[in-house]
DNA sequence: ACTCTAGGTAAGTCTATACAACCCCATCAA
DNA sequence: TTGATGGGGTTGTATAGACTTACCTAGAGT
């Protein structure tokens, strides 16, 4: 067990390719650190070594070992209790709120497959509802495209969209299966401005098939409108499985 | 000019509000350049006195002097170059998403008639994945609340909390008839950092009577933690009917 | 059951010292 | 004019050691 790996070269001749310069002592030690816990052989929860315990493991002093440590909390990845010891927090939430994402990086970011299934694809004219969420005139043309987007093979998010024609005119005539809407639209160009209003509902009939959930599980619906220009150029209802999905959030105030 | 306020004092009286104990070696240091720079002393871009001058001017070490100067960098107060100088970097702006708000104020400003209802307040010692979000060890005593937020006698909230005694030894004492937790816990000081998941939950039937609802009706849970000093504080449970509120934010980009 | 206290443990801080890496500039030679 | 060299100043990293502060546990006493 008490490898060589345990301990770090006092020299590092190190041909890393991805860093020119040696990494310092207290990177390779937070390195060490990171990967265990990356790898998980020290899980969410559990009790790091203590600084002196790392000391001796790796052959540094303890202020580099703290050095690491300090920086490490500074990142959210551990938290440290004076008198207790270090412990490997919770990681974070993985939809920031109000951030303008890709669902399918959201779940490659976790470590699932992504795929996406095309369930509607038309060409509607708006109620009053919708109509005045365009700030335009019932009867208005709109798109409307309906996706169900699945991490291994277990439904995540029904995107539902409502999106201006003058805005996206070749919007029907995607193949949404290999480019996604959100990216679509992104390339033509970046909202000027968004607004985001997060629902809780039950979801309807459909609702529940096309998320193959079991009972009338609660949903987070988030609703999501982009400008540019300082017009209203789509619609955008995204349903979740309260038990699969959550947005979260962090920041230094 | 060379007054006593050019050395720190070795001890520290620090009649300061804000924390009870005397600040450290580095956060003095941080705090006379912060103070400096707030002050228009030391312009955008000037240049700062090198470490070594620090040392001469503050009677600190020089790597008391580095860690504060290390850390302002983190911060994005100063830039640093080696082999060249310190100066002090461009502010830059930041945009509040998901802002810190007191219900009662949230209650007034649409218009309503605000009333909170205390149900619990209680210690507690925590289970395993309590310390978890507290970054624990289980069985740690915490102070737990649970209070009913009403809109013209509606129950909008239930406020669920649970507060470290270190951060806050007489909570428990405190008549949340007149003072809201979240003004008291403010009032001491100001969380440092601030995290926000959202669920969508079905209540249970403890907080389905509390809450005065009908069915089983999908309600919007926002858990937040809140930071100070690095350790969290605060870990707070609200927990609203779907059918009476929602959040949102728009913002331009 | 509860409170108080003492001891052990672990992180937090501070210092003095040393060396490394880097930048700038003055000097000097081709 | 150009290029090389080297010195001085500045930040970056690393160490050993000492002391401080906070937390938890176990045991004694109530």
């Amino acid at each position: 067990m008490a490898s060589d790996t345990d301990t770090l070269p006092r020299r590092t001749v190190s041909p890393d390719l991805t860093a020119s310069r040696p990494a310092s002592r207290y990177e390779q030690v937070k390195h060490y650190i990171t990967e265990r816990i990356a790898s998980g052989e020290w899980g969410v929860g559990s009790r790091l070594p203590s600084e002196n315990e790392l000391v001796e493991t790796l052959g540094v002093s303890r202020m580099t070992v703290h050095r690491a440590l300090r920086e490490l909390m500074g990142e959210g990845i551990v938290t440290r209790a004076q008198g207790v010891g270090t412990f490997v927090a919770r990681p974070a939430p993985r939809a920031e709120v109000l951030e303008l994402r890709d669902i399918a990086d959201d779940i490659q970011a976790g470590g699932g497959r992504h795929r996406s299934r095309v369930v509607l694809l038309e060409t509607i004219r708006a109620d009053g509802h919708l109509a005045l969420a365009f700030d335009q005139r019932p009867g208005v043309k709109l798109f409307h495209s309906v996706l169900i987007h699945y991490e291994d093979d277990t439904p995540l998010q029904i995107e539902e969209r409502f999106v201006s024609p003058h805005f996206a005119p070749d919007y029907l005539d995607q193949d949404f299966a290999t480019t996604h809407p959100h990216r679509y639209l992104f390339q033509i160009s970046p909202p000027h401005e968004v607004e985001h209003v997060i629902f809780a509902v039950t979801p309807e009939a459909d609702q529940q098939a096309l998320l193959e959930l079991d009972g009338p599980e609660a949903c987070l619906q988030l609703v999501r409108r982009t400008w540019v220009d300082g017009r209203v150029v789509m619609r955008g209802v995204f349903t979740y499985p309260g038990s699969r999905y959550s947005f979260g959030g962090r920041r230094q105030t």
